[in-house]
DNA sequence: GCTTATGCTACGGTATGTGTAGCGCTTTCA
DNA sequence: TGAAAGCGCTACACATACCGTAGCATAAGC
């Protein structure tokens, strides 16, 4: 399966444009998932699998070529970590983690209490 | 499919954490892009079709589902939009959307200038 | 009553993800 | 120096998700 790129038909633009080819990355299973767990701290490929508790390593090493690819990811002696655009990546979702606790307690208050 | 609920199971935790219940949410196919399109304003069923430009009925709708029953989405007398939720999520994107742009220039001076 | 538009579903084919087993390689250590 | 353990990663069979197209049911306008 092609990476998107930026320029190149994506999902959701035939034109390619860039926020609709990173949808398209992100979007993919695990794609966010792999990104964020690497974030806690450069590691080898097994321990990544155990982070992300219950990936396959089949899925896992191809989303892992993926941001590679895009160059949110690179290998190192420690086994791989994010590069200072992955890293930039990652502090655009860390938001979205305080936002998820958000959503999550409206979620719960919604179904909890019907009044 | 069920939809992702934090607390419960969710890929990449098994107690839910929200953030992963999130990106679980998200990492769908065509998950944030149906979020982003709407984002431009109301609209009905088959203009936010025609605005995400390719993505067929079937899974315009089990997304259009999935984001109502996170609360994102809601219907409404133009067929639908975003919830306070939703506009708040989506404002998180937003940088997303310039850091897109970003990525894309890096992209694209590796690959013409690989001096 | 015919046209047009709407939301949405059916269905068959293809792409994508899952789970388990295990290969080839290197390191460790008795 | 050879067995054991760890590593990155692949193979393969099965399950699920997604795509594309056709078209139904309903409602409004003429």
């Amino acid at each position: 399966m092609a990476i998107p790129t930026p320029g190149q038909p994506v999902r959701g633009s035939r034109s390619g444009a860039p926020i609709m080819a990173l949808f398209d990355l992100l979007g993919r299973r695990w794609g966010m998932g792999v990104l964020w767990r690497l974030s806690e701290g450069p590691c080898s490929f097994r321990v990544l699998q155990e982070r992300c508790e219950t990936i396959s390593p089949t899925i896992l090493n191809r989303r892992l070529k993926e941001l590679r690819e895009a160059e949110f990811i690179v290998r190192c002696d420690q086994g791989y970590c994010l590069t200072d655009l992955g890293r930039e990546l990652h502090q655009m979702l860390v938001p979205l983690s305080c936002f998820s606790r958000q959503w999550a307690e409206v979620l719960r208050d919604e179904t909890e209490e019907p009044s």
